[in-house]
DNA sequence: TTGTCGGCCGATCGCCGACAA
DNA sequence: TTGTCGGCGATCGGCCGACAA
C-alpha cells in the first residue's frame, strides 16, 4: 500500500513510527485491545512489573487487509532494555515532500443505500477530483479511481440537479456492495503528485471482522 | 447426514464397508487422489513394500461439506498387520429395510442457466414427488424439500405446457444460485419410508473445491 | 418425453430533479 | 451546499407455450 494512501485511510490521528526509531511499547494497552481469550493468559508477572518497554523498530509494514480493505500496521520490536538511548526524531516523513491531496467522508445513508448515487462534497470535487469540463451540460465524466489493492473502480461523475452538486452515479453502487459498506463507514479519495486519484475505506466500528487485523491496528494506535 | 439420503448423492457405484468390518487399504490408490504436494513426502518405503494393507474399520461417518454439499466418507482404519481375519459380510445394510426411492438428474444447459426452471423427469416426479391433484388446472403444488444439512427448499411444481410436463419454477433459480450448481452437475431426489423428500447434490469433476473432501471420498472410492 | 427458444410481464435497479435542512 | 424523497425509464429475472429432437 502506498504509503500516502494508507495514512488517508487511517485517519489524520495515527502516527506510525519510522524504522530504526525508539519507542514505548505498553503492553498494557495492546492486552486491552486484543481478544480476552488470548490475553490474560501469557506473563501477567512481566505486564504488571513493566508499564512500558523501551524498544527499537525493525520493520515498519503498512498493510490492508484482502478482504475487508481495513488499513493496519504491523511493527517488528526488539526491546532495549538494559539501554536507554534518547528518542530520536519521529516527526520528519521521507514521503513528506511529494504532496497529495486527501478528503474523507462518512457515508450517510443515501450514499450506501442501493438505488443510490453518492454525493461527492464540493470541496472534495474541486480539490481531489479531476475538473470537469463545465462546457457540456450537464458536465460528466469517468473516473478509473483504484483501491488500496490496486483495483480499478470506473465511476461516473456528473456535476447535475437544481441546484446543481457533484454525484458518483455509475459503478458506485457496484462499489458500495463489493466493499459491504454501510452508512457510518468512510471512503477517502487520495490525489498524489502525478494526479492520480485514489480510493481507501475505514470501517466504523460495528465490531471488526478479522482479530488479526484489529490487533494490529491497536499495535500502531498504541504508541505516539 | 442420513445414510439413505448419503446414498444416493454419492451414486449407486459407491460401497462403504460397515463398521467392525475388515477391508484392504491400497495405500497407492489413496496417494493418487492425494494433493501432489502432500502424496509423495511419507514413507515411501512402506508404501511400495505393502501394496495392500489388511485394516479394521473402527468407524464410519458418512458427512457432508457445509459449503460445497458434496458427500464423502471418513473412515477410521485400525491396521491388523500380523493377523488374517475372514472378511466378514460386508452386504447386508442395517438401513435396507426401510425403503426409498430416489431418483438423479444431470442439470441441462436449461436446468441450470438463470432465468429458467427445472425439468422434472416424469419418473421422477412419478415415484419421488408427492402427485398432484389433476382435478386443478395446471396442477400445482409447493413442496418444501430439504438438503442435506436439513435446510429446507421451497419449490414451485407445476404440470403445464404442451405437450404436458413437470416443472419446478419458483425457487428453483435460488436453489441453483446458492448452491452454485452449473450444467453438468446432478441432482438427487429421495423420498423415505414416510413420504418426506430430500434433495442433495453431486458435482460434476470440474476440480473439486475443497481439497479434504476430495481424499476423504477417494479413501472411500477405494474400498469394495 | 423433454431440451431450448422467444415472448412477455412484473420487479428491481438506478438516474433524475424537486425540495428542504 | 447536500441529504432524502418520489417519479420513472431501462434492465433483468423468471414464467409461459411453441416446437422440435
Amino acid at each position: 500500500v502506498h504509503p500516502k494512501v494508507w495514512r488517508a485511510c487511517a485517519g489524520a490521528a495515527v502516527r506510525i513510527p519510522k524504522v530504526d526509531s525508539r519507542v514505548y511499547y505498553f503492553p498494557q494497552g495492546h492486552m486491552e485491545h486484543a481478544t480476552p481469550s488470548s490475553s490474560h493468559s501469557h506473563s501477567p508477572y512481566l505486564l504488571k512489573s513493566l508499564p512500558f518497554v523501551h524498544c527499537h523498530v525493525s520493520s515498519v509494514d503498512l498493510l490492508a487487509d484482502p478482504y475487508s480493505d481495513e488499513v493496519f500496521a504491523k511493527l517488528t520490536l526488539t526491546p532495549l532494555l538494559p539501554f536507554r538511548l534518547p528518542p530520536i526524531d519521529n516527526q520528519h516523513d521521507a514521503d513528506r515532500n511529494d504532496a497529495v491531496v486527501s478528503f474523507s467522508k462518512v457515508l450517510t445513508p443515501s450514499d450506501a443505500n442501493n438505488g443510490g448515487g453518492f454525493s461527492v462534497p464540493r470541496y472534495c470535487a474541486d480539490s481531489v477530483l479531476p475538473s470537469l469540463d463545465f462546457r457540456s451540460d450537464p458536465p460528466c465524466q469517468y473516473l478509473s479511481i483504484t483501491d488500496v489493492h490496486g483495483v480499478a473502480w470506473r465511476f461516473r461523475h456528473i456535476y447535475r440537479g437544481t441546484p446543481r452538486r457533484h454525484l458518483f452515479t455509475t459503478g458506485w453502487s457496484k462499489f458500495v456492495n463489493h466493499k459491504k459498506l454501510v452508512a457510518g463507514d468512510s471512503v477517502v479519495f487520495v490525489r498524489d503528485s502525478e494526479g492520480m486519484v485514489s480510493v481507501g475505506i475505514r470501517r466504523t466500528s460495528r465490531f471488526a471482522m478479522k482479530t488479526e487485523a484489529v490487533e494490529a491496528a491497536a499495535e500502531g494506535e498504541g504508541f505516539s
